[in-house]
DNA sequence: TATCAACACGAAAACGTTTTCGCAGCAATG
DNA sequence: CATTGCTGCGAAAACGTTTTCGTGTTGATA
């Protein structure tokens, strides 16, 4: 790399000092109109910007936000990111992207290499592994050092900070509802297990709306599908009874189940509706195209690195941690009956 | 934010001097181990990390890898950032995403931002408006300051530097071969308007396969699509033809073609192949899920970034600009005949 | 002519590190 | 006792900025 040119070069250059170069740059009235054209002259000609670091170093801020998410390829996080990065972008911030590829080791050090300077503060969608072990111990001294911290999506009660959510019983509640208007009757369900708290809190939505007719539970209509285990079975598993709707709690299961139905020869929607999860492209472009309950990745995104950008500009502030929720809508599509 | 200790408030508590800290910590031998002892307790007591910014300004490196995508909502950028991030941080680097949303002006802002300071290097795909106007000034000033650059997936010539490539001409050769062997006869192509490079090598790799064969290029079995209109109705003109496959160069528009090939009532794959691109989810899980192309973002994120910190780490060496060409493979399923 | 403000600029500190160099104290050697 | 060498530590520079404070020169005013 070539050595870039910097405000000393210039000083030295033109038989001034530093200080004369900075100020002149700046515009202060303390250097006279003549200085000042000779060095912003000499500055433009060979293209002078300030280095950043310097700037970073000496101002106590680096103008980054850290982002830290359990995986990318994954169409809701690019779009989260998306939203993130429109938001920083507009408020002068650059994101810094990492993953925890949900695993809790490298979200601790992640955390740790991140805050010691490279960032104003934290974008978090908490590793898997770490609510599973319910170990908070990393989030807890961000807390204490008072660094900038905002949870989104994948979030847990117990680590005190903003907080950005998806509406997930309601958007559950929605979708069953949804099913139920239409003339379902036997709605099955293929969620998560149930320390997965999306797939937990999308079933107790779909449980509110059954009881809520006076239907009851029937553990045989819902499976908490292991991945590490073969999906499609799992799922087929459904089939086996009288069933007229399923209710996918991601697109990747909706999409296994219209396979399935294919399969078995009944017919979309009119044997049987199926409704996913996530505005993901397979929903869009997939023949039957599949109704979803749409997730405002792009919302969550902005509404979070605005959160975070408000506590990094008022730090000073005690502003007791706030919880928004964003909630979500159904896209009718050809995998369900209309109302 | 709390104030984060540092070495100068541990030498002030310990009555000793900064340097003394500072080589305590790293374990100099010029230190006795009496005082390294209690430098170390102290230091570990209060959870010291040395500060990124001070370090990167006194090293002159930022361990960071700048990204510049056109988008990031697309499946295959996510696994070229996952490619790239497992390569980085294995070598201890950080990846900094930016986007230039296909802006020729953001794209050049972004470069100038990031390149006073924040990053060792730059990964770009280049924006759409750049291609377009063929305007490389803001590359040829990276080149021009020796600064690492990789150029991948969209790139351009005159610009001289490293380059991640995929075989576009060879794969589009691949796919028009595989369904001349599986019997086609009469093979459209959907692809992209002449100046989207992807879209223009993927045209020749199907014209080559056919003259290979003694058949003409038949205009009428040929659309760049448009995606200013109406994408849908743009390749159904392509149905007017008597045709029993469609090599689609995305797959968006490989989608778009089953869903017309079910509507005019023909079954896929015996009246009719599909084969589109890339490996993005909506291939795997529609049905009949869809024969690809298969893009390797993962492996190319890798190689670029391989590539990428080959350059910063061997500054001073003169080597000549490289382009790894990554090929491809089809991946067959249901929607297009076995061999 | 002495005083004072205004003007134009420079010196130095600060941000947090690392590293080179110098030096004091002490023990060993001749 | 004088020299040498080693041990353990501190001062200062360097990375590139910004900003506070100080200072010399000029011109105007009393």
């Amino acid at each position: 790399m070539k050595t870039k040119i910097t405000i000393k070069i210039i000083a030295k250059e033109l038989g001034v000092s530093v200080s004369t170069v900075s100020k002149a740059l700046r515009d202060s009235h303390e250097i006279s109109q003549e200085t000042k054209d000779r060095i912003k002259a000499y500055a433009d000609y060979y293209n002078y910007r300030p280095n950043n670091l310097a700037l970073q170093l000496r101002n106590q801020q680096t103008k980054v936000i850290g982002i830290i998410l359990p995986q990318i390829v994954h169409h809701f996080f690019s779009t989260v990111i998306k939203g993130i990065e429109h938001e920083a972008t507009e408020r002068g911030y650059n994101i810094m992207v990492c993953f925890s590829n949900n695993n809790e080791a490298k979200e601790a050090e992640t955390i740790d290499v991140l805050t010691n300077g490279s960032v104003d503060g934290l974008l978090v969608s908490l590793a898997k592994e770490t609510l599973e072990n319910n170990k908070f111990h990393h989030f807890n001294r961000l807390i204490h050092n008072e660094i900038p911290l905002v949870l989104f999506d994948r979030t847990h009660n117990s680590i005190e900070c903003d907080k950005v959510i998806v509406d997930d019983v309601g958007a559950g509640y929605k979708a069953t509802k949804y099913l139920l208007e239409t003339g379902c009757e036997r709605i099955a369900i293929a969620t998560t297990p149930e320390h997965i708290t999306v797939g937990l809190h999308r079933s107790q939505g779909y449980k509110k709306a059954l009881m809520e007719v006076g239907k009851g539970i029937d553990p045989r209509l819902m499976v908490g599908v292991d991945e590490s285990k073969d999906i499609q079975s799992q799922i087929e598993k459904l089939f086996e009874q009288n069933i007229d709707a399923v209710f996918a709690v991601n697109e990747i299961y909706a999409a296994i189940a219209i396979r399935i139905a294919k399969e078995k020869g009944m017919r979309i929607p009119e044997d049987i509706s199926v409704i996913g999860f996530t505005d993901g492209l397979i929903s869009e472009y997939s023949s039957p195209s599949i109704t979803t309950v749409v997730q405002y990745g792009y919302t969550m995104g902005k509404q979070a690195a605005e959160m975070l950008i408000a506590r990094i500009e008022n730090k000073d502030d005690v502003i007791p941690p706030k919880t928004k929720v964003i909630s979500s809508n159904i896209k009718v599509r050809e995998s369900s009956k209309n109302l």
